[in-house]
DNA sequence: GAGGTTTTCGCCTGCGAGTCGATAACTAGG
DNA sequence: CCTAGTTATCGACTCGCAGGCGAAAACCTC
């Protein structure tokens, strides 16, 4: 419980605060979410999203980055951005909770040891989940297929290295639906989002011209301005 | 304090979380926030943003619109939408306080009567600022800008109706840079974001052919597509 | 009705998205 | 070693929308 250090006391309602991450990533050529099985009531034998409350000492963001460490190689975790925030009153049935979900993406290569209690789920068959979740989850989903479009997002899905089929099957996985392989190219290397190693994989399959192997650029998120309309006169 | 009221109790961390509104529009040809002047220490006689603290009966959103309500009338507030949370430990100074900021926007046309302490401040000419608000304040101007081009956001800072030319002059105090009549309703029109009445206003300057009168076709937040790129194949 | 002012329309440019087919570059099997 | 099969990549094309400019329209005032 904080006490006011200095000058008069701040006179804000306190309420208990947890933290929440919507980790997703492409497993099996379907967008999948992390979640885990409450062995407690209420929403017992519920799938739930991982977190956990905020020490004193922490920001939010470190508090759910410690509370995914249980979960996931912290490292794996190559982007982490702040959801929303929610405050229904019976969110939790026990007591008012208020609740920050952080979205959080893992490359589809890493392949973390996952405790028993914890498993990836499709988004596309969802279980029922515990508390609010599905909103959290929800709008996770939507966040990420709007940044694959006009951002470099794409980073914290994909492997170091990937071909254009492989970076194909990732991208239709996690916007749901299939596109050409010409056009994506394009698009983001005319972008610089990403760019050709001077390598070529002979990708293991049934024969066939070996693809060259490409990478992201950046591994930070930037923005490919939103839109031409509305542009600077001149 | 709330207490548990069934099954386990909570063990999270409790926080004083208070809410903030950065309530924007455009004000003499420029893009204006809604400032308060502290009158109390810690940050006295500096400028901070309207809020305050949560009931135990509200939702953050139902508190900071009581708490608008005592610095303009709440029906002028066309928009509303959550920005972000922040949780710097010593964000104030006298205790750890979590903050949840707000975006409002206000159309141009309505002029509340501000109590003696509140005003405008251009947001490029902006005071030094309490606490982190002017962190609040650039994020809720960059997400203003960006959401002017791919949403039709303008609804919230336009009159019920207007001409293309004062449309224009609103676009750019809001963006701040110049841009052309024409595209601006182009776009706006082949979007269905605007949409001709049937009268024409004199509009009361020196002379000239008489502008068709528009308006916004709808009054909810409404998003044209991100972006051509990655869409469905076929 | 003449001159000035402002809006609006039509035509032009250019670029990026998207498609399709042709070609390149390999593997496997005779 | 040659051929058939497979996959990747490139080039040419279409199309729609952003953006600009100038001409024409529609008013006002004197």
């Amino acid at each position: 419980m904080p006490e006011a250090k200095k000058g008069d006391p701040v006179n804000v309602p306190s309420y208990p605060h947890e933290v929440l991450a919507v980790v997703l990533s492409v497993r099996d050529d379907a967008l999948c979410v992390l979640l885990w099985k409450r062995g407690r009531s209420p929403f017992r034998h519920r799938w739930a999203l991982p977190g956990g409350g905020v020490e004193p000492t922490e920001r939010l963001r470190e508090a759910i980055t410690g509370h995914l460490a249980a979960k996931v190689d912290v490292r794996d975790v190559a982007h982490l951005e702040q959801l929303a925030t929610h405050s229904a009153i019976d969110r939790d049935p026990r007591a008012r909770v208020l609740a920050t979900a952080y979205l959080g993406l893992v490359p589809s290569d890493v392949r973390p040891n996952l405790p028993a209690d914890t498993a990836w789920h499709r988004v596309d068959e969802l279980p029922d989940t515990a508390f609010d979740h599905h909103y959290f989850i929800e709008a996770a989903v939507a966040r990420l297929r709007a940044k694959l479009s006009y951002t470099n997002i794409g980073f914290a899905l994909a492997p170091p290295e990937f071909t254009i089929a492989e970076l194909r099957d990732l991208f239709s996985a996690a916007l749901g639906y299939e596109l050409g392989a010409t056009n994506l190219t394009r698009v983001l290397t005319r972008r610089d989002v990403i760019v050709p190693t001077d390598r070529t994989a002979s990708h293991g399959q049934s024969g066939g011209r070996p693809a060259t192997v490409y990478k992201f650029v950046a591994h930070e998120l930037t923005v490919t301005d939103p839109f031409a309309v509305l542009r600077p006169r001149r």
